[in-house]
DNA sequence: CCACCTGAGTGGTCTATACCACTATAGTCC
DNA sequence: GGACTATAGTGGTATAGACCACTCAGGTGG
């Protein structure tokens, strides 16, 4: 039932009501949701309010539609969709998630040789690093371990960092990243992540690592980012160059 | 101008429209988008239309809003090229190895629901599908299989399929992959994966699932391919927009 | 028994209108 | 000069209705 003098908007009740029935079972995977029509005469809303939850829900990957079919319950997987290289919190807040972070390790160190190639620093130079467990509805979901390295950059030790590295850099240290290469593989989780993100023994994790460029092509940031496999799927839109 | 003649939604011309000129300038970052009236107005259209055209920009990132201030242009945002559509081949051999292709599967079938939600069409719908086992220096490096769906799609399956599909579908089809949509994550290699990729159990696999467009934003093919967990890394270059 | 047609139900698109809440600007008054 | 008010413009929400294109089930005719 939705309640009309709510100042929350119908839309957003029906949607959050929709989302509940598909968390708890109610509505299974591939499960057949109510119809625009059906949901609009059922809690006396116009067809186009129902619409809207359910557009919503669909642009979140929860549901799908086909044309002339109905509506359906989507697998239930967790999805990013990267359009930027936006945070974590951002994208989870954006998939309805209440995102936290632990804060896991901020200390400056020496960079190793794989650190180094990567920041195109001399082995053994000082790096800041900050390790950040994220997690999503209290559920660890990712391990993120970035490496930076730029002058100044132990000023970075003495700033908070539960929000956006990205903004900080913008704003303290005016690095704007203009450019980023990212690598995707699998692997098996090592026994720190496992406990970490609570995950089993011969638990697949997608690893994702990327180095991050500024606007005159220096490498300032290594990330590697480990995703439990179980619960998360990374989502690219591409776009081909040049066209509109 | 709209053409209201066109089979294209009127929204998604708009939508098109307003792309443009972010792009190219028109519409720099943080200026100000004409509000849904305006467009309404200019467009001969009505205000929902024009705010549904808003509305996805806003959601892919490229708009922001403020109640009561107005639309504006979002700050361009690093975006992953389109170069990462190359095909196996010409990755392994920028990597240094001879990548050969052997056609598992080539056949005509029926859409399960799953690959009828990405291509947008309905449930049991003939696609063709080619399976593709890929080698890099005869070792097996990943298992590739499409499903296409489009007008003449059938002819595919009297073609050669060792090169590049998407050369075929340019010279042979007219169409041109524009977007793509592409989702990683870390899963287990199924037994029928783990006999092809000669993969043990236990064995973390990368699963990167694509969903291709043309310039109408029509999907035309969906993509699941298994990289060795062991033996590939994914590497995607991500710039800025607006530059090249 | 099969092919075809029809009707009902589905999502997709579009129009028109109204009201709410927020924001900014201009004008007025103290 | 600042505070207050009114107005205009903005996005956000909601309703009602219509038409299009797709899907499916049931009925009918050959």
């Amino acid at each position: 039932m939705l309640n009309k003098h709510s100042p929350v908007p119908l839309y957003l009740q029906l949607k959050k009501l929709l989302e509940t029935q598909v968390t708890n079972g109610d509505l299974p995977p591939h499960g057949r949701v109510p119809s625009e029509r059906e949901l609009s005469e059922q809690y006396d809303i116009s067809r186009m309010t129902a619409r809207q939850a359910l557009t919503e829900l669909i642009q979140e990957g929860r549901l799908y539609t086909s044309r002339g079919k109905g509506t359906f319950v989507a697998e239930p997987k967790i999805r990013q969709s990267v359009q930027s290289l936006t945070s974590f919190t951002e994208d989870m807040r954006a998939r309805g998630f209440t995102p936290t972070t632990r804060l896991v390790r901020l200390e400056q160190t020496t960079a190793s040789d794989t650190i180094a190639a990567r920041l195109r620093i001399p082995d053994g130079s000082p790096v800041v690093c900050i390790e950040r467990l994220r997690l999503a509805d209290d559920e660890p979901m990712a391990l993120e371990t970035a490496c930076l390295s730029f002058e100044g950059v132990e000023r970075l030790l003495h700033m908070d960092h539960d929000g956006s590295l990205y903004a900080v850099l913008r704003e303290h240290f005016g690095i704007i990243p203009c450019e980023a290469v990212q690598e995707f593989d699998a692997v098996l989780a090592l026994p720190r992540e496992r406990a970490l993100l609570q995950l089993n023994e011969g638990s697949p994790v997608l690893r994702i690592q990327r180095t991050t460029f500024d606007a005159v092509q220096r490498p300032f940031e290594f990330v590697q980012s480990i995703y439990r496999g179980d619960r998360y799927r990374f989502v690219a839109r591409l776009v081909r160059e040049g066209d509109v």
